[in-house]
DNA sequence: ATTTTTATTTAGATAGGTCTAAAAAATAAG
DNA sequence: CTTATTTTTTAGACCTATCTAAATAAAAAT
């Protein structure tokens, strides 16, 4: 039996560790849990055990395949709710997180099958993020971050970094969301403020922005 | 903050004790979580601490007001789930209470007021069972079991007192869901075993079956 | 009214997840 | 290449929810 924690942690190496194949310093997962680093190493260890977690003492973590897997299902469930709350509850992007969060980890396989199906197999969530599908396989999109997109270039807002309320509210305000057509007009090489145009209307972003909003080419 | 564990003890007692009212004694308690009577008073004794339980030594236990709201509260969240996952993910009656014993824990008071209107506020659960408002207001149907019924009288199926996966899908072999029209040929005062008439079909039934099956006059 | 039985409570132990404080290893600095 | 600093691990403790075994109270029986 795995229990919600373990859950947790493992999610927690596989978006810190990238897909859980990189590995991860106790503190960094400390961190992510806002617990200490003795918390996540005895945890750690717990996980090495069962065989969720390669762990190396003084070596970070990383996920095993059977690891992975957990991740992918948890992730799958946490997506998959998300587009229910928006699509069929009349949540805004910015108020999912904390209710899926929850609803992730209810276990059964029909509930999750047939949520899918009612929801017409989504393949994407309320902030862009791919949908693994019942074995762990998604799309991979190839997406940059704002501040690593080409001055000049014209790109498709494809999701978020930061899921905070605050950023998504800011991004409300101004107008983007998933989909939206972004120029680059230009970086400002002294503070790495970015001005855009969103329909035709600019706008001046700071970095933080920047690194926190994916596009892709358009 | 109240645990998992303590949210299943307080639905455990209302359900026991008519609606938390009736004081309900330590032994019965502990068999209805399957756990032991030590764990029940230790348990009993945190729920008196936090004032959602009435507890005297050696007296029982039943329900504060607070206490009865907290499982009202959870039985709505319980039947609500249920109906969705009825009448929106193809489960049929026998397969939600697992599932639903799970969901009913999820804390969001916009998740169960907009999935209520999802489900166009529905007032019953696809047991039969009364869906408490937002207020823990709900109607009381002047239902008997079948054992209790009149022989001679016709009555419709309005709910199970077995929400057991064996019970439901013997009525389901049977033909009977809500809102079936059941007559009562004759009551064997032998066995306490009743013949019964659905559609025009004569069905012989046990005393078990009598006892679980509610109906209300026709 | 005493004894026997049953129900309930207490005491002490265990497991999961957390913490603080101290020890040990790895890394950085001089 | 030592010393200082940071990171990680260990040791010992706490809290929740559980258990077993023993003690106590209540109820039933004689």
């Amino acid at each position: 039996m795995i229990t919600l924690t373990e859950e947790n942690y493992i999610k927690a190496i596989f978006h810190l560790g990238k897909q859980g194949s990189a590995t991860v310093s106790t503190n960094a997962l400390a961190e992510a849990m806002h617990t200490k680093a003795s918390s996540a190493t005895d945890m750690i260890k717990k996980l090495a055990e069962k065989n969720y977690a390669n762990y190396k003492k003084y070596q970070g973590v990383s996920l095993t395949a059977e690891g992975k897997l957990v991740a992918l299902n948890i992730i799958r469930k946490h997506r998959l709710w998300e587009v229910f709350l928006v699509d069929k509850l009349n949540f805004t992007w910015d108020q999912v997180h904390d209710v899926a969060e929850q609803l992730e980890h209810i276990k059964s396989q029909k509930l999750i099958d047939e949520l899918d199906a009612f929801l017409d197999f989504p393949t994407h969530d309320p902030h862009g993020d791919p949908i693994p599908d019942k074995h762990g396989k998604f799309e991979h999109v190839e997406k940059t971050s704002l501040s690593n997109a080409k001055e000049g270039g014209s790109y498709v807002c494809v999701g978020v970094n930061d899921s905070s309320v605050d950023f998504l509210k800011y991004l409300d305000n101004n107008d983007i969301a998933l989909g939206t057509t972004i120029k680059v007009l230009h970086k400002e090489p002294f503070d790495h403020s970015i001005k855009i145009a969103i329909d035709g209307r600019e706008l001046m972003v700071s970095q933080v922005v920047g690194k926190n909003l994916y596009l892709k080419e358009n």
